[in-house]
DNA sequence: ATCAGAATTTAGAATGATTTTAAAAAAGGG
DNA sequence: CCCTTTTTTAAAATCATTCTAAATTCTGAT
């Protein structure tokens, strides 16, 4: 464990976001000036390995980095165009009974009005 | 509706698979030796947009093509590796009431062993 | 602490996918 | 047909990511 690879996996542990390599490496620069962007890609794809985080993918955009290598629902709003987690306990379960066979894991993505957005209009309208 | 728009259209709806752009542009230089593979590019974000095809992504690959853009699973084999699709009819009236609101559209991939592996091997052992 | 071997970092070049450019060709409506 | 708009083409440009080779840092055994 280097100290490149301990910042980058802090950064994305404290990141609310799904960051891209880019930001990561923008970040990690505040913290370490000399730090190589091949530094932050090569980490990235060790930890994705490891399990410790999860690469992600969405059409029209570079790889994202999640902070968890654990599945989860992730929305993405029409509206505000947010990128946010959803609680996805039990999600999985759900999932291999309406299928009918066992799920390694899953990359889902919802299109929507977001639970946020949707209130926001509600009370505005 | 150009002669390399409907060829692209066909070939990708003749096709069972999820092409990739640059394997549309093979197939379609047999028929039309010409194209440009910016035109291939040029017509698939048009199609997509006009809701004619969906172009999805899957990480450490090239965009994909989909025949419809019609949301359906795709199951991607950890044995075999193929990535097919998946009846899906019903799954996003399930998944409005697993998350409570509503879906404009999703995407999903699921990780597994697919059924068809999972009778090969337990009929072979 | 010290050494050797393995793993990692770095800067820059290389690769691969996709988009942009500008000019030529084709489509489509009246 | 003619005019206008859209599309196509080839090449260059851009963007994300990986590779390279040399220098550095880690690790674990002495």
């Amino acid at each position: 464990m280097t100290r490149q690879r301990a910042l980058i996996l802090r950064l994305i542990r404290e990141s609310g976001e799904h960051p891209t390599a880019e930001e990561i490496y923008r970040k990690a620069k505040e913290e370490m000036p000399g730090i190589a962007l091949a530094t932050v890609y090569n980490n990235l794809n060790h930890l994705a390995q490891e399990g410790e985080i999860r690469k992600i993918s969405f059409c029209g955009s570079s790889d994202r980095y999640d902070k968890t290598s654990v599945p989860h629902i992730h929305l993405i709003c029409d509206r505000c165009g947010r990128l946010r987690d959803w609680p996805s306990e039990g999600f999985a379960a759900e999932l291999e009974r309406w299928l009918g066979f066992a799920v390694e894991s899953y990359e889902l993505a919802v299109h929507c009005i977001c639970p946020a957005c949707s209130a926001e209009n509600h009370s505005s309208n």
